[in-house]
DNA sequence: TCTGGTTCAATTATCGATAATTGAGGTAAG
DNA sequence: CTTACCTCAATTATCGATAATTGAACCAGA
């Protein structure tokens, strides 16, 4: 029995939901519904709309009046869009990063060497989970709430799309990984402005070869 | 009786309590009781809560479980960082922005004057809808609906703040009317990157005046 | 075959009632 | 006077049941 303690039951089942879509039990395109859920878990139907309106809120799931709930899919187009615009967010993050915040460096740097790691040994899920960290950290850093929000905003679809199709051979992660340890040190240098724009680059680069890299999965 | 004809009650409820919100029926700090608003709409709870937690998705409202909802209070430092990343977000608008899209370069042109005639005018109102008009033609000119849907998630606290403090006087309106038309220009010249690099000088121009004219409402 | 209408099961949206939680106010011990 | 502990009214969270809506299956007439 799966169980998440939280405050109210809408919150353990939102964060149910998002666990299973996470670990493809759900997969995009899939249907919720509502009761179904509810009779799973033991509950009435409140707590699982409240639940999907929540991650609908979070673009994680779509829902139309009277027809249902489902798993959003990301289409390559949005994981473009998102990626860009993460690139320009990561870019006004570094700059505003203080020297005071950089204490966290080693951590940075620390992160990034762990991605370049995982992706030296392929190990997909330990890269997702040490990029993801390496670059909130610095968005983060720049102690602007709203830009962490509204990075965070997309990152799942940044994720869920990862997961869709299999754009992660070994030299985009190898790349990618290598452009972390340059931007750790335009930082360690105090060169934020620098740290930007490579941010920025980076974020193009990764653009770069998905675009050119077919999508395995078509889309509807 | 107030009355939106929308496809579910939740959804018209939505839409009342944001025109109320706009209006300042409900000021930020506000409680807004469930059957309250239930009672006064002959409604049950359910869909109040639905509409709620729909306006807690795009921030307009705060939700703390078992204590209530309240309309959202900006703060100057919110307002600040949310304009500092439309600022970026535009730039990027501006260089996504496409020869055919500018069909439209005449409206653009239009809703730039319209600014500067309200301006002129001293009225607010008209200056706020010409405004957003302006500044929400370029990022749809983008053709990057992601970047609309982040971009559009920032405008509500722009806008309530505006509504909240009085930093609007005729000089900041007249520079910033200013600056859209020499946009507009640089649009029609073809220039993106540079209609680009002055909406970000645009952003930070205001932001600017904002930060050296105290607030007049201080926060709790 | 196609088009339009009809029925029906499944599902969402809403309802009215109940359980759970909070915050205010009171109260007594220290 | 303060602190810890109660009590209670107000409100949110959840429940079980009902109304409204949809989409698919079926059917009849052109």
């Amino acid at each position: 029995m799966v169980d998440v303690n939280r405050d109210c039951m809408s919150n353990r089942i939102q964060q149910l939901i998002l666990e299973r879509i996470r670990n493809g039990v759900y997969a995009p395109g899939d249907r919720l519904v509502e009761l179904q859920i509810a009779r799973e878990l033991n509950t009435s139907q409140a707590p699982i709309r409240e639940a999907l309106c929540k991650l609908e809120a979070m673009r994680i799931v779509e829902t139309q009046p009277y027809r249902g709930t489902h798993v959003r899919k990301v289409s390559p187009r949005e994981f473009e869009e998102s990626l860009q615009i993460r690139g320009v967010l990561e870019n006004l993050a570094a700059e505003q990063v203080e020297k005071r915040l950089l204490g966290s460096i080693d951590a940075l740097r620390q992160a990034a060497v762990h991605t370049m790691t995982a992706a030296k040994e392929k190990d997909l899920d330990a890269y997702r989970q040490y990029n993801l960290k390496f670059h909130r950290m610095i968005v983060e850093a720049s102690a602007n709430e709203t830009l962490v929000m509204v990075w965070d905003s997309l990152v799942p679809e940044v994720r869920m799309r990862m997961q869709a199709n299999g754009n992660t051979d070994l030299s985009t992660l190898l790349n990618a990984a290598n452009d972390h340890l340059e931007i750790v040190e335009a930082f360690a240098e105090g060169d934020n402005r620098y740290a930007g724009k490579l941010l920025k680059k980076h974020a193009e680069s990764i653009l770069f070869h998905h675009e050119h890299n077919e999508p395995i999965i078509k889309e509807a």
